[in-house]
RNA sequence: GCCGCCGUAGUAUAGCCCGGCCUAGUAUGCGGGCCUGUCGAGCCCGUGACCCGGGUUCAAAUCCCGGCGGCGGCGCCA
């Protein structure tokens, strides 16, 4: 058996030396023991290995696994491939912490820590599971766009590219797009990063965030929407405690098996748990990220972990969620330990309705033509959702800033590496 | 954009409030030595740092001003 990785630990402890490779195939190190009565030459070499050395080694699976860290074998040749120049800027065993910062700049390295990795294979997880989830569901995966001439939200502030004489913006969601293909494929899902200008600096925002959308034709009610995303999520959690077991160890993470279906309450009857703990929230305004933390408190002291905020007034919301004769609309937020995870409802999928509702927010039919066309020849009733992946990463693993739950990450001041 | 906290060896931190006892402590890493299985092994020796610029002062890591950078809160935000 040949495995290849890089040298994260060495003990020399008299005539043996121990040596820890990054696992690729599992998230645990293999570990090799040398000793100098019974393999001299190996002893020789990995005693002044450095950590970090790129190597591959020939082995067999120890009979008797004396590490308590990773699988044990047993080598029979090693072959150095390459030794690092320096000694490596962070501990990649984990032993010394590492600022945020630190953690972001050296995320290419860290990755040979197991604890680090495990964090990405747990990501690499969900987008697995969502994929298994809407192909037995009967979902087309599709792709948009990402150089787009106008925003879903019209006033949300978009990247700016220069697409040769004309003005174009990088796509901060495909929301219009799987919206139009609802008049042809009425099942449709992406995964797709999502870019957004606002200069934000949060543990909550990226500027550059993957997620993933949804969009279904043929439905009675947001209820339908709400129905995939909440049995999405709990299939997706199901997979990681069937496939993670190792990494969910690794991290200290006991993930819990949720429960379809989530609790539902309105955004009014929000308003009002809220006002009843002395948090008031104006009229037609959204809730603040404050407010949503409270919020998540309350509710979890219920007993709900994740709970849909339904009916979202018309002033808080997009132009395109339809609108229910109260003045609500059927757009709905997915909540996850007081943080936003999701939000989709149903859209307009009238005409005439849909430019009303353009005019009311503002916004110039005109520049929405090429969206507006779709909904001329037998759009079905739809809705759908986005879901953010660094959101859901975060709550499922209980990190503390959305920065951990992606490789690269690009914020307000990041743009290297 | 506003507010708060912070910036010390490769990494992570102590010291700063109350200037001198700092020739800057500790852990880990790295180099070396001892040790036949460590589990964040242990013991000994060595190595290496006050973000940048200006100011106050006999004296600045410590106080003041500016810059740059980080973290957090708020705002803004599918």
């Amino acid at each position: 058996m040949r495995i290849c990785g890089w040298v994260i630990r060495r003990k020399t402890i008299g005539k043996i030396v121990i040596l820890e490779i990054s696992g690729d195939t599992s998230s645990k190190p293999h570990v090799i023991a040398l000793k100098k009565e019974r393999e001299p030459e190996l002893f020789e070499l990995a005693r002044d290995l450095p950590v970090g050395t790129a190597l591959c080694f020939e082995g067999e699976l120890a009979p008797v696994q004396k590490s308590r860290r990773g699988v044990e074998y047993i080598a029979k040749e090693i072959k150095i491939y390459s030794r690092p120049l320096e000694p490596l800027p962070v501990d990649t065993i984990g032993k010394v912490p590492a600022l945020l910062d630190t953690r972001i700049r050296y995320r290419y390295l860290l990755l040979r820590n197991p604890a680090e990795k495990a964090i990405f294979k747990i990501r690499e997880s969900i987008l697995r599971a969502a994929r298994e989830y809407f192909i037995k569901n009967g979902f087309m995966e599709i792709q948009t766009p990402k150089i787009v001439a106008a925003g879903a939200e019209g006033g949300a502030t978009l990247f700016p590219v220069k697409y040769f004489e004309y003005n174009a913006y990088l796509s901060q969601s495909p929301q219009l797009y799987k919206q139009m293909l609802m008049s042809s494929v009425p099942r449709v899902y992406e995964i797709t990063p999502y870019f957004r200008a606002e200069k934000f600096d949060t543990p909550r925002h990226l500027n550059e965030s993957w997620g993933i959308d949804a969009e279904i034709g043929f439905i009675e009610s947001e209820e339908d929407v709400m129905n995939v995303l909440e049995n999405l999520i709990a299939y997706i959690v199901d997979y990681i405690r069937k496939n993670n077991v190792e990494e969910l160890e690794i991290l200290g993470v006991e993930l819990k098996p949720l429960t379809v279906p989530f609790k539902r309450i309105t955004f009014k009857e929000a308003v009002d748990i809220l006002s009843s703990e002395g948090v008031e929230i104006p009229e037609g305004e959204d809730l603040t990220e404050a407010a949503e933390k409270k919020l998540g408190e309350i509710m979890a002291s219920k007993g709900y972990d994740i709970f849909f905020i339904t009916r979202f007034p018309w002033e808080a919301t997009g132009f395109y969620y339809m609108r229910n004769e109260d003045g609500t609309t059927r757009k709905f937020d997915l909540d996850y330990k007081g943080l936003e995870l999701s939000s989709g409802g149903q859209r307009e999928h009238r005409y005439e309705k849909l430019v009303e509702a353009l005019r009311d927010k503002g916004l110039n039919p005109e520049g929405f033509k090429f969206y507006l066309e779709a909904f001329k020849y037998g759009m079905p009733p739809h809705g759908g959702f986005g879901l953010g992946v660094e959101r859901l990463l975060v709550k499922l693993l209980g990190l503390s800033n959305v920065r951990e739950a992606i490789l690269f990450v690009r914020d307000r001041n990041r743009l290297i590496p």
